[in-house]
DNA sequence: TATGAATGAGGATTCATTCAT
DNA sequence: CATGAATGAATCCTCATTCAT
């Protein structure tokens, strides 16, 4: 049913109908309202279960990397490749949730959660790597995570709104090698 | 008169009504659409005015800078001074553009017009510094600018819908350093 | 199961639904369908449970006092007492079934025989006295017991609507002298 | 616009809807909600216009009568010539805001209030009657005016739900006797 | 027989836009 | 040229009733 997330990729929140969404689902309107109590909870649970949950999804996909250079750059390539292949509709939907921030504080309040959830882990695994000596020690992790984030959210948005001089693979080579460059001056060319 | 568009700052764009418009602005409702068709080309033109100017903005108040370097991170202060002091309503502008951009066509093109311009110049600013070798001469130009402004973009989303964590000038510095250390392998070390 | 009343005594009858009545009832609304064709008919009976048996029951309560101007009297006290202590929800109800009438005409026709049924037995306590002489002999019977009824009744919607004013003893006296002056100029002032 | 009370006379209150009322009105949905910003405030606006001026107008009435006893009989008289022929619709009409009065607190205090205006204007009619010395001077002033407010509303509301047994000059006369009796004792036998 | 999920017509309300004055 | 009342389609949501399990 949340499938119907595929309405409010079309055509955004507000000019979706409770209807349009019903349609889609092969339910009816009242038995929408039976499971949501309002139009804005169906948009919220949108970005709890996909948005809410990117997190613990990277958590996932990248925590038994081993060697903290080697996580950090497979979060990248996990952005990409979910940007790309994966969850390219999730994408959008991130799209469609910044649009309702404004509007609707709860959204709000969920995509903030996922910032907060996604900087934490980031900035815990470049915490790892100063710590172990692999990365340089004067090294602001919070600014970092939250710059990586930025420009993530920043880059998903142009590219889901269809932006043709977005190239997702030269963005990648950039922002590695600038993380390399600046994070591991000399030891890493060594390896 | 547009500086009505306070309202769809605090408001977002589809919240807002034509007559929240006209009473802010002590214009009628008819007044209103003397000059605008119609709701959506307030939008557009705030877009334009506010947003579609940014490239032609930071030409003028960088262009003079002389040294690539200087002008790229002069370009990067900038950012950060307009969005903290200057013009923050315009960031939260970009962000309500944003909410518009799967609704309306119009604006989506007016915002994928000012990602070009932006990525022109700072392409432009960086492509002088290779060429005079004060850059690395390997770097993928375009693909730099895009990730700058990318970032850019994502950090105006964040902190116009006020994520707390977001720290400014601890970015700044990190994204300096990085481009530092990425574009000037050894030569800025002896300056 | 009709205890159910108590939601329509909160709400009236068009702000209850069905489902209010089910959780409240204990039952499931099929069930509830099962006793009752419509929402409609829950109303019905009771109207014609609580409402519609108050001609009997006034008839039980009175009959067998002795005398014609102490049944009469005895009316009163029973209307009082029910109103105030034994059946004050009674009272609310006939408020709600009030608000029903120009809606549902089977409601109408419930409180119309009740209207009949009690102006019936009041007429037949009043015409017992005049056939005995106890009562003036030019007493328009009918229209005096519509009168009381219809007094009765003013006085229950004002009661159940919380009017501050109502000061239930005293009309009671006030009833009571003025039946007694009017039906019994002299003679019951020997008694 | 206001005559479009018709439609709530015909259909009662919830059963009414805003569209049957901008379409008796002649007027548009939108036209209605310019002036009055939910349905239930046309109700209450009917209920004040019609039913809460009644006090006054019966002042006007028969204020200038002279001699409280005849004022006091005018105003049963009006009372009947006014659900007879003056104003039948207006009885109508406290019928259906009786039936809103569970549902809807400002029409509940709309009534309440043209029941103290009444029982104000009553008793002080009667009140004048005892302090001249021609009422008896043991009358409960208070209790009496309620008590025939009380009857009036009960008279007007099966009236106006057509209850066929009411004999309204019937009752006419024996109201204006039991007042007589009551209040003179002997004075009226002399005129 | 009981359940309660599903239905979907219906209703109050909003708001972009028009146009007579 | 300005005004702001009028329009009415469109939208979210409710709830009496049904019916598969």
């Amino acid at each position: 049913m949340d499938a119907a997330q595929a309405v409010f990729l079309g055509k955004g929140y507000q000019l979706t109908t409770v209807d349009d969404i019903a349609a889609r689902s092969g339910l009816s309107v009242g038995a929408l309202y039976r499971y949501f109590p309002t139009k804005s909870d169906i948009m919220l649970t949108l970005v709890e279960q996909r948005l809410g949950r990117t997190p613990e999804l990277l958590h996932r996909l990248t925590a038994e990397i081993e060697g903290p250079w080697e996580r950090l750059s497979r979060c990248v390539e996990v952005f990409v490749s979910a940007l790309r292949v994966r969850h390219p509709s999730t994408g959008r939907l991130l799209l469609v949730a910044w649009g309702e921030v404004l509007q609707d504080n709860t959204v709000r309040q969920g995509l903030l959660r996922r910032f907060s959830g996604l900087i934490d882990y980031l900035a815990s695994v470049i915490q790892e790597g100063v710590s172990t000596g692999e990365f340089r020690s004067d090294a602001n992790v919070t600014a970092l995570a939250s710059m990586l984030l930025s420009l993530a959210d920043g880059v998903t948005l142009y590219w889901s709104a269809g932006a043709p001089e977005i190239d997702l693979h030269g963005m990648r080579s950039v922002v590695l090698a600038m993380l390399r460059t600046y994070l591991n001056p000399v030891p890493i060319r060594e390896e």
